[in-house]
DNA sequence: CAATTTCGTGATCGTTCGATCTATATAATT
DNA sequence: AATTATATAGATCGAACGATCACGAAATTG
């Protein structure tokens, strides 16, 4: 008599959502409002939020002590899981190309960018509670950013060690961060701006390459050589 | 004796708020919410909106109907008056070298990113209201990325007449996108995730426009190059 | 100085929010 | 079939929100 969502009573109520096991119903719960603050924002209502999975409100609260916790569970499913351990093992596998390489790895991160959650609960976060990023951005850091920089040295310096034993690479690290920059905004005119986006993401992505290294490269050679010359090493060490 | 916020009466009232011209009163709330939704989000309570700038809550609603009016005020505050109309006139004097003229307007633009009100009400009002920058984008494309192209081109092709009435630049129009994205992120860093910035942030914007043209520099000659053989203007019109 | 206009305040309304509580429905166990 | 454990639903609480209103204070005017 009561099961059924449309029954002899004139409320329009809800069919009961199905009994699950404890563990499912809350990786049900983070699944979903996962999509839903990315979609939304971290301020969406949690009867809203409960509608749209099609429970009540109050259940949130049975797997989650508040709606903080859910939030940052939400986000470390984001950050944790979707981060690919072997982007380092792409960068670094000198048997391929450099460009190759770099190619492989932005083209898999622009597909992280594209799916609306990346972008969106990185910068919700990011607003509502300054330094939850940093372990995001050192994992960037030490596995991305540096990992580059000292493939390129390798690449185009005439003697890496010796570059990298002598010389500050603190522009070179920017320029890097430049790459990332160019590839998260792309997802940002999709899920911020709702603004135009290339109209041929992957060849995008590959000319952002190509356009990285060759600058990387002259600035390398530039500073590879005046390294070379101890007369010249005033200016390198110091160059813009 | 009510005058004083600290009276007789056990009452911690408020001094009253000045009686201002219509005009001015408009005006500093205008700039006092600028700068509190900025640093608040636009989901900031119009009552400690109000508390900040030390007057009452109800007064808000004589200047503005309502919240959205006042949200929509700021961010036009933003948008329209502090775009630089003399950035585009930067761009095309063509009396001074490319390189110089991008330094000049990508350490202007920066100085905009860096101001915490550029990057976050362009990011809020984005996710508020998709659409709510296309005016925006259309100024940054025709004003600025489409300038830098047509520079670009004719800086570095042999002849720039023929190549932009044969070529589609739109590769190279996102090699622009990708150098105001590493600029704008600079921003982010600082005001969206309270991250690291760069030490020296002139000279990493120095080294990213000398990157960007070198990437584009190379692009526009292999094309140009294609663009004189016919025989090579296949590859060359769909080069990557 | 008195009348009038303009501007600022505090009280309050209706709504929505996060969170809690109690009662009921369902599945597992005996 | 009875019992137990647990998942679910719906009602409800106090706080915070946007918005409105009548009233009082301060300029302005003649």
């Amino acid at each position: 008599m009561s099961l059924s969502a449309e029954t002899t009573t004139g409320k329009p109520s809800r069919a009961r959502a199905p009994k699950l096991r404890s563990s499912d119903r809350r990786e049900m719960i983070l699944r979903q409002a996962l999509d839903y603050f990315a979609a939304n924002g971290f301020t969406a209502s949690t009867r809203d939020l409960a509608t749209a999975m099609g429970i009540t409100q109050s259940l949130l609260y049975r797997y989650f002590p508040n709606k903080q916790a859910l939030i940052e569970a939400v986000y470390d499913e984001v950050t944790l899981s979707r981060w690919n351990p072997f982007w380092e093992d792409i960068i670094k596998d000198r048997s391929k190309a450099l460009e190759v390489r770099l190619e492989e790895y932005y083209l898999d991160y622009a597909k992280l960018v594209l799916r609306h959650e990346w972008v969106r609960i990185l910068i919700f976060a990011g607003f509502e509670k300054s330094g939850i990023n940093d372990r995001l951005f050192k994992l960037l850091k030490e596995r991305i950013f540096e990992p580059v920089v000292r493939e390129c040295i390798a690449e185009y310096c005439s003697d890496p060690e010796a570059f990298s034993a002598n010389e500050n690479v603190d522009l070179e690290l920017e320029l890097v961060w430049g790459l990332h920059a160019s590839i998260f905004y792309i997802g940002m005119r999709k899920w911020v701006y709702a603004t135009t986006m290339p109209k041929d993401v992957n060849a995008t992505i590959i000319a952002l390459v190509s356009s990285f290294l060759c600058g990387m490269k002259e600035r390398l050679l530039i500073r590879s050589a005046s390294l070379a010359k101890p007369s010249a090493r005033r200016r390198g060490k110091e160059m813009k």
